[in-house]
DNA sequence: AATAAAAGTGGAACCGGTTCCATTATGTTT
DNA sequence: AAACATAATGGAACCGGTTCCACTTTTATT
């Protein structure tokens, strides 16, 4: 357990000052003598000295450090984004703290004051929905907030990257539509949420372009987290005049769901098409291939970091950005015609 | 752009010193009057107080921050890992400084530079097998060093957590030859891990066990990254002799080499049984369901967690730690008796 | 009531870097 | 060679907390 060396360890073996130091350290920063550098450098090799972030931190701390904030990283949705995030931040030279919320906003609000505290220079977050004086302090303080995959309408002045929900879900059920289904049925996330909201939004208004009545029996909303989702299938199995094609857009609800399907013995495509909104590489394995809505996870990613690291950068325009990047549809094997009712 | 307040400004608006404040932010350091304490309380409150991190971690830092380094995230197998450990790090007050390597010990090597100058506590990390002196010289700094998943033999010293990979893939490979099977083939991880050492050696006992021949033709080895898997699964396919049964070893290969065998028309398990070592939920939904081996993750997890928590807490006791718990094969529906060949 | 012990508080050094500013060494211009 | 700009360096304050120690006030002991 050796005690580390610090900067003045490093000045008294080289035989000068610790602003010297500093100075190599900190390319740029100040005139040092080419041969002077050397030795320097030398001497931190063999002292094995490495400056302390936390000292660094202290005077006008750079932005070196990111929170990700995301509901939990079991979801491969965001794990991916979670893995794209660090990368890109990574190139960029900056660290990722992550933390989880499991949809909670007391935990929100606890993981918050910890980002607070580390003054940390950006924030990725999927927001809960509460703790609305809690992200308006943060901006006050001159975090860069970006919500990701969902947004808070009460804060119009936070940054936002999604995909376009509204026009995915319009896409997959249109497809649904022009297969000739007439009843079809979408599990969204909860009302509460913007992402919930707008793609059950696109839904009617592919309902409305195709002419075809809508049945609020048929629209069903599925928490983040529990076996919310599987219930849902199931009451949508046992309604008089079941649906002949379904639109899952709660991604973290599509395992449950399909294996409700699987449980009722309820055949693809047969009986019900179906398209998902989930990128996951077991969606091609399945039987039969799934439709699905391929959400691109790396440009959600790109834009998330360099927002958040935008005030940081100088790029600081004075209104909040809004990116809404496209997903993409992608027809495997899932939907076919409605069977003839009998 | 609010400048956030000091300790001094709450200790001047208190009327009181900094000495007095710190007491408050941390109990039980010394006493101070209750009246005094509500006050000082009552002006943090007012004032948005939020003590800074990178200041309290300067002098004797308490460890509060630890680093994850995983190959990835966008593994499930990594994602859930991740998961388990922000949540149990988080039970105990402990945030998570999330890295990853993409499998490359140069990049290895830059994220353990910048670990080294967090002065993380504990680092918990699955080793691409190089960077030995590094991971030395953390040890020599008194960081808690966990090794989950895998391990580096050249480094005894170093804690471990993994699942028994032994037992797992004898147990797998003992199903197989208990069905019938004569003609195994095991595709695993890189000879160069320990897991994949490991599993490969627990096949071999199996086949010993069970009186089988051993063919190093259908031991293949596919490495973490890129299409490895399907070829190696190709390869298999092709020989003059092909298996009649097939363990996956190879948690990060497993969707590639099912992705070859649905291309390839073979048909499960009545062409090949299959036993995968992943325990994502969508192996549950494939036709045939998976047999699979689970590993316990929250156990991994769990145990990671403590042990890079160990030397903080106080308990650390000379000799390394090695954790191994044990892997469920769960039987499902992809395995059965071989064909009889014609 | 005198004395000892405990509680409450403040001053100041310290952690390990960065940075401003003054000082000295070196180089260029006329 | 004088005058001046520039390069290189060092001293010391500073960032925002923690902590040691000395000092004052309160409470307990006999």
């Amino acid at each position: 357990m050796q005690k580390q060396p610090t900067i003045r360890d490093v000045a008294a073996a080289a035989g000068v000052s610790v602003a010297v130091v500093s100075r190599v350290l900190n390319p740029g920063s100040g005139p040092v003598a080419e041969t002077t550098r050397g030795r320097v450098n030398e001497v931190m090799e063999t002292l094995g000295y490495h400056p302390r972030t936390a000292a660094r931190e202290l005077k006008h701390g750079p932005p070196t450090t990111l929170g990700l904030l995301l509901a939990d990283v079991s979801n491969p949705f965001f794990a991916r984004l979670a893995d794209q995030v660090v990368q890109e931040a990574h190139s960029r030279g900056i660290q990722v703290l992550l933390m989880t919320t499991q949809e909670d906003d007391q935990l929100e609000s606890e993981r918050l004051s910890t980002l607070i505290e580390r003054r940390v220079s950006g924030i990725i977050a999927t927001p809960t929905g509460n703790n609305l004086e809690i992200w308006k302090k943060l901006q006050d303080m001159g975090t860069d907030v970006v919500f990701v995959d969902r947004s808070i309408p009460a804060l119009p002045e936070v940054d936002v990257v999604t995909i376009n929900n509204i026009e995915s879900a319009r896409s997959a059920t249109a497809l649904l539509a022009a297969h000739g289904h007439r009843r079809i049925a979408i599990i969204s996330g909860p009302a509460t949420s913007t992402t919930g909201r707008d793609r059950i939004a696109g839904y009617r208004e592919a309902l409305e372009a195709a002419g075809l009545e809508q049945d609020d029996l048929l629209v069903r909303s599925a928490a983040f987290r529990g076996a919310a989702g599987g219930d849902a299938m199931t009451a949508l199995l046992n309604l008089d005049d079941p649906p002949t094609a379904l639109v899952v857009a709660n991604t973290a609800q599509v395992t449950a769901v399909l294996r409700r399907l699987a449980h009722a013995g309820v055949s693809i495509p047969d009986e019900l098409s179906v398209i998902v909104f989930e990128d996951s590489p077991w969606t091609e394995l399945m039987t039969p291939p799934l439709t699905i809505v391929r959400q691109p996870i790396d440009l959600l990613a790109r834009h998330s970091v360099q927002l958040a690291l935008s005030r940081a950068s100088g790029k600081s325009s004075g209104k909040p950005t809004v990116v809404r990047v496209d997903a993409e549809l992608i027809e495997r094997s899932s939907v076919g015609r409605p069977r003839v009712r009998t």
